[in-house]
RNA sequence: GGACACUUAGUUCAGCGGGAGAACGCUUCCUUCACACGGAAGAGGUCACAGGUUCGAUCCCUGUAGUGUCCACCA
């Protein structure tokens, strides 16, 4: 027997431990079609929040789901090493343990963010266990491990053959926290106030003197030249002079071109090659000096005279204050504009020349681009997203992919000591003592981005690779796009010549409350390990996947997770209702549509709707939409009028009867706890098991089927009509004063035939004998009338009410009919809309005309 | 500067070419033997605004306003 309440702790306890321990996340059952995903490999950095609770949900519920349609469904589980994020945790902790970081070698370094590693999979691996997650862990991969490490290689070595990486000095983004060199889209640009600076530059041998402006005056000594546009009318005098940069006295030349636009700011645009993308640019066109003017943590270097050794913020206001005493500051204004911050530590990074690796990207984004457009390649869900990947592969630049850090794969490059010669192989060469390896390590998206397909043996042909890849489906949120979806794509196109999953399914963000993004600095981060407590897994996960339309946005809000949890309740204690009521020696009758009653082929006509509903929106990965109908069957059809009307006929004397009643409510039953089970297995497998027959875990279980026999449209004219009755006697009651109880004199009128249950019903929930009359109804009372027949309350209310009752009702009737009138008078209509459409307006107006003429004589007799 | 979303009941959100839906909140009534984490019955919306397409628009198109997100090197 099933406790009066649903207690989630119960219900939880053990359940994921048996399942994992029976082997049921397994994957690998030949005789079934492959079904197949990876994990989003979340960071090993720290505790997993709601949006990885979402994100996993999502696909537990896809697994679960697959598994019952009878696929061999594998989840494969995995972690990402986050190379700057961990390396910075690991040497926080370091720091606050009292290590000198400074003199720590790569190896004791590594030694001591594997031990971090180890402890933080540990973390995770319990908050999967607690979200119920049916993760393969016989298959679980690391970014960071033996076999993916070869597929980095690999992948390295291939693309390095083909000309796609290559090693080159450019322009990237450094942070000088970390010291490391940052891909674009690590650098978040984000609107700060600054100033922009005026200057004097001299114009040497002259009075004369051109205004230049920036916003970063430090830079001013890796200024090589100031640009101007040719056909500037106001600099045509000074073409070919030369100028005298006011923060260090050197003379530099005046170069005209192109670039520079014409009346935008001065006109003239001082050009500080080694620090800045369009000057480097510039630069390189006419060979100019490129003078790198930081040291690595962004103090000022040896050029930079006097201020060696500043802060690179220190100095700005330093020089600023000595060239304004030299008379060459103009002025500063204020202005907002973007600045680009690490997205790991928020530091101001700074544009630095650099010799870093690089990924070419160009025909590796073509060729994607050209798979999505002409094959349709990856279908994205929702499509729209579609369109974010295209925008950014087609206007995606070269990807920096050394990292000048530790905690990472180490670049597959050595440089002969005497040579210098750079060779770029799988393994080191055998002459090692020759050679020194390249210390960088590869951006962590590098092997992110190999995930689908290295996770399963790749680059060996093992059974997994080539029965799983490609995949079936990933699971992500829309931020991540840029990251690492679209750097799947093309490195699995470009490797694999394959996609790397057939379907991505895009989920968005959960937000707090008030719509905002959680975080840890405004302190509005929930954690999912205290919601489970509060309410269990179980109505955190349905709450999470039910709330929001695929590829929006969500608002995490506490009632209604408590929402969640009283509908669980109500399917709890609906199955204690059903289960009560079934006896030791109940036998399960053969359901035949002919000997069912109309309430019984309603009901299993609804059931069979909804299943197709819920499974129709299940394959669009429509959670919400699928979840509702299952709520709406549940609560509407089944609780509120089934489960209510069975008690009438379980109290019957009709053996027969009462057997088949307790069949459909078991049906029903199973049927609801099979459909919630990929949301909320705990409880699902808890009433499962209570069931009277059963397998051995839900998991084994299979989906249920629309049966076609069931499937009926005539039995819910009586079946409606017999709500519409209770409905109005209880409001009746309501309005009137009188106790739900209270005896009522009631006359009904049908234009449609009903079976004898149909007044027993109307019996039981109305606590009246019914009369019966021929429509249109005769004697004084209020009259209620519906398209299948009428209803005349005679007892309890007065005149004036029944008037105005009537009255209301006749309006009501007389504003149909206006509508039907003018539609099915309006030639356009009738010329052009569907031939069914018309029909049935047709019938209701004529059913309305009806009822305006009962009610009309009714008001007369009055 | 581009791109994409969003604007529907007090609140959070669904829906979508042929009569506006849910949850929570609110009002009234009910502890009747599944559930008071409940039941019954209600109140509450010119579906942001303006044009257009259509027999018919909350829904499609265009524009406007507001909100949000992402992308973008403009000195």
């Amino acid at each position: 027997m099933l406790e009066k309440r649903y207690s989630p702790k119960d219900v939880e306890a053990g359940k994921y431990e048996t399942w994992k321990s029976k082997g049921y996340f397994t994957a690998g059952d030949k005789s079934k079609q492959p079904f197949s995903m990876v994990i989003p490999p979340p960071n090993v950095t720290g505790k997993l929040h709601l949006g990885h609770a979402w994100n996993t949900t999502i696909q537990d519920i896809i697994a679960r789901y697959k598994k019952m349609k009878g696929y061999d469904v594998l989840w494969l589980p995995g972690m990402d090493h986050a190379g700057i994020a961990t390396q910075a945790k690991v040497m926080q902790k370091l720091v606050s343990m009292g290590v000198d970081v400074t003199k720590i070698t790569r190896e004791e370094f590594l030694k001591y963010a594997w031990e971090w590693k180890a402890e933080y999979a540990e973390n995770i691996h319990q908050q999967w266990a607690k979200m119920g997650l049916m993760l393969d862990f016989s298959r679980e991969r690391f970014t960071l491990d033996e076999g993916l490490n070869l597929a980095v290689r690999r992948v390295f070595v291939d693309l390095y053959q083909k000309g796609l990486i290559y090693q080159g000095e450019r322009i990237i983004s450094w942070d000088p926290v970390q010291q490391t060199a940052l891909s674009n889209i690590e650098v978040i640009h984000q609107d700060d106030e600054g100033y922009m600076y005026y200057f004097k530059y001299h114009l040497v041998d002259s009075d004369e003197y051109i205004e230049v402006a920036t916003t970063r005056p430090e830079t001013m000594f890796g200024d090589v030249c100031v640009c101007v546009n040719p056909k500037d009318p106001q600099y045509t005098h000074i073409h070919g002079k030369k100028v005298i940069n006011p923060a260090n006295g050197e003379i530099i030349p005046i170069i005209c071109d192109e670039y520079v636009e014409i009346g935008f700011g001065t006109g003239a645009m001082k050009c500080t090659p080694a620090h800045d993308p369009n000057d480097f640019i510039i630069g390189k066109k006419y060979g100019l000096e490129m003078p790198i003017i930081f040291n690595k943590d962004a103090t000022m270097n040896e050029k930079c005279g006097k201020y060696q050794g500043m802060d690179r913020f220190v100095c700005r206001e330093a020089l600023l204050k000595d060239i304004d005493s030299r008379g060459d500051f103009i002025k500063k204004e204020k202005i907002v504009h973007a600045v680009g911050h690490s997205e790991r530590n928020n530091c101001v990074v700074e544009p630095m020349l650099s010799k870093q690796w690089f990924v070419k990207m160009k025909p590796l984004a073509q060729a994607a681009i050209d798979a999505q457009k002409n094959e349709n390649y990856v279908n994205f869900v929702p499509k729209r997203f579609e369109h974010t990947f295209l925008q950014w592969m087609e206007n995606i630049e070269d990807w920096c992919i050394s990292r000048q850090l530790w905690w990472g794969h180490r670049v597959p490059a050595w440089t002969n000591k005497v040579t210098g010669e750079v060779l770029v192989a799988m393994e080191a060469p055998k002459d090692i003592e020759n050679w020194e390896q390249d210390s960088d390590v590869l951006d962590t998206w590098f092997s992110s981005g190999l995930w689908p397909f290295s996770t399963l043996g790749w680059p060996n042909e093992t059974e997994d690779y080539k029965r799983y890849f490609p995949t079936s489906v990933l699971v992500t949120a829309y931020d991540i796009i840029f990251f690492w979806v679209s750097r799947m794509i093309f490195q699995s196109l470009n490797i694999t010549e394959k996609k790397p999953f057939e379907n991505v399914v895009i989920h968005g963000l959960v937000r707090d409350e008030k719509g905002r993004k959680m975080s840890k600095s405004l302190g509005n981060g929930i954690d999912p390990i205290e919601v489970i407590d509060q309410y269990g897994v179980d109505a955190l996960r349905y709450f999470l996947t039910t709330n929001s339309t695929p590829g929006q946005d969500m608002r995490y809000i506490d009632e209604k997770v408590s929402s969640s949890a009283n509908y669980l309740n109500k399917i709890w204690n609906s199955a204690r209702y059903v289960l009560s009521v079934i006896p030791e020696d109940y036998k399960e009758v053969e359901l035949d549509p002919k000997k069912l009653t109309s309430v019984d082929r309603w009901i299993l006509n609804r059931l069979m709707m909804t299943i197709k509903n819920v499974t129709n929106n299940m394959e669009k990965y429509d959670f919400n939409a699928a979840s509702s109908h299952l709520y709406n069957f549940v609560y509407d059809d089944f609780c509120s009028q089934y489960l209510e009307m069975s008690k009438v006929k379980l109290n019957s004397d009709n053996e027969f009867e009462i057997n088949q009643t307790r069949t459909i409510l078991l049906k029903c039953l199973k049927d609801i706890i099979l459909l919630i089970y990929p949301y909320t297995p705990f409880i699902a497998e808890e009433l499962y098991q209570n069931l009277p027959t059963h397998l051995e875990s839900i998991m084994l279980e299979t989906y249920p089927v629309v049966e076609k026999k069931f499937v009926s449209k005539l039995s819910d004219n009586e079946v409606n009509l017999l709500f519409d009755f209770i409905k109005e006697v209880r409001n009746y009651k309501i309005v009137n004063g009188l106790s739900p109880n209270a005896n009522l004199d009631l006359t009904i009128g049908l234009k449609i035939e009903v079976s004898d249950d149909f007044y027993l019903y109307l019996n039981r929930f109305t606590f009246t004998e019914v009369k019966t009359a021929k429509e249109p109804l005769s004697g004084s009372g209020e009259i209620f009338s519906y398209p299948f027949g009428s209803l005349l309350i005679s007892s309890g209310a007065n005149k004036e009410e029944m008037i105005s009752k009537l009255q209301k009702q006749i309006e009501v009737e007389e504003s149909e009919i206006s509508r039907g009138e003018k539609m099915l008078s309006n030639p356009g209509f009738l010329a052009k809309a569907p031939k069914e459409k018309v029909e049935s307006e047709k019938e209701k107006l004529a059913l309305h005309k009806a009822n305006l003429a009962s009610l009309k004589e009714k008001l007369s007799k009055i």
